[in-house]
DNA sequence: CAACCGACCTGTTCGC
DNA sequence: TGCGAACAGGTCGGTT
């Protein structure tokens, strides 16, 4: 579910009530969960770690904690952060990792379908060292982007889905920028000319930084929200995901859908050309 | 190498 | 109403 706008949601709320303090207990519901998967080594290494920092990397989201361990969380599907004040949680059926603070709150760690994962590792680069280029950050140039395009060839959709390529990208705001950028999800990155790298570029940046603004995006399934509870308003922003049938916002088409491996993408056949 | 498939999991919606 | 199929924001490993 959450893609780069979701994380970073989710970092920017929970950073400023987190930092400073201490993790007094950890409880695991769900030994797959976490990595490495030994509730008790994991449960002790935590033990009085103060959180330093907290901050995202593509989709991970990155706990520096006292002592030289980082935990690194990644939502995949269907995970979710809530930061919890009381000794209820909102989704018992579904917790899978709580994390006790020295404020008598908790972090909990609800994730329904049980691919997310929890990391505690002292080397946290043997993780996010393989992510590509992360889209938002000033180095990131548009000439930087255009010489790693020409490098590489395959549908441009599965490019940009592609995490050692560019960092953040799912399947929402892929169809999102290929839309906004006018090419087809399946055009093959070797055709691109110069002015559609271009557009491709500004495209990504712009659809991550309005769906940031937005506060992410909650589908229709209510699956993810911000940790506060609210919804992500970049659903009301959607050109094209998900909205087969119905008509493209520029030029009136019905919105496709195809297959790509086993995933939906969805384009407007007129915008987007193949 | 690029493309595709099944796994990993549970929950919800769709079609008959 | 009931019930199986299809589908879901992600990623990995194995096979063609």
């Amino acid at each position: 579910m959450p893609e780069l706008p979701e994380v970073e949601t989710v970092v920017r709320l929970l950073r400023p009530s987190l930092i400073g303090h201490a993790i007094t207990g950890t409880e695991v519901y769900w030994v797959r969960s976490i990595v490495p998967p030994e509730p008790l080594l994991f449960a002790g290494r935590l033990r009085d770690r103060v959180i330093l920092d907290m901050g995202r990397r593509g989709k991970w989201v990155v706990v520096t904690l006292g002592g030289g361990d980082t935990l690194l969380v990644h939502l995949r599907m269907s995970g979710r952060l809530m930061l919890e004040s009381g000794v209820r949680t909102a989704d018992e059926r579904h917790l899978r990792v709580r994390f006790l603070l020295d404020d008598g709150r908790a972090l909990s760690f609800v994730d329904p379908r049980k691919f997310g994962r929890v990391v505690l590792t002292s080397r946290p680069d043997e993780v996010l060292g393989n992510l590509g280029p992360e889209p938002l950050e000033a180095d990131f140039t548009v000439t930087h982007f255009g010489k790693l395009l020409t490098r590489r060839r395959g549908r441009i959709k599965t490019l940009l889905l592609d995490q050692t390529f560019i960092a953040g990208l799912g399947n929402i705001y892929t169809d999102e920028a290929l839309w906004r950028a006018g090419i087809h999800p399946l055009r093959e990155t070797n055709s691109l000319s110069h002015t559609e790298n271009e557009r491709l570029y500004r495209a990504i940046r712009e659809v991550l930084s309005e769906a940031i603004a937005g506060g992410g995006t909650t589908l229709a399934d209510q699956s993810y929200r911000q940790p506060d509870g609210r919804r992500g308003e970049f659903a009301d922003a959607l050109a094209v995901y998900g909205r087969a049938g119905q008509p493209c916002l520029h030029c009136g088409t019905i919105i496709e859908r195809l297959r790509l491996g086993q995933r939906s993408s969805y384009y407007c056949p007129v915008c987007q050309k193949f």
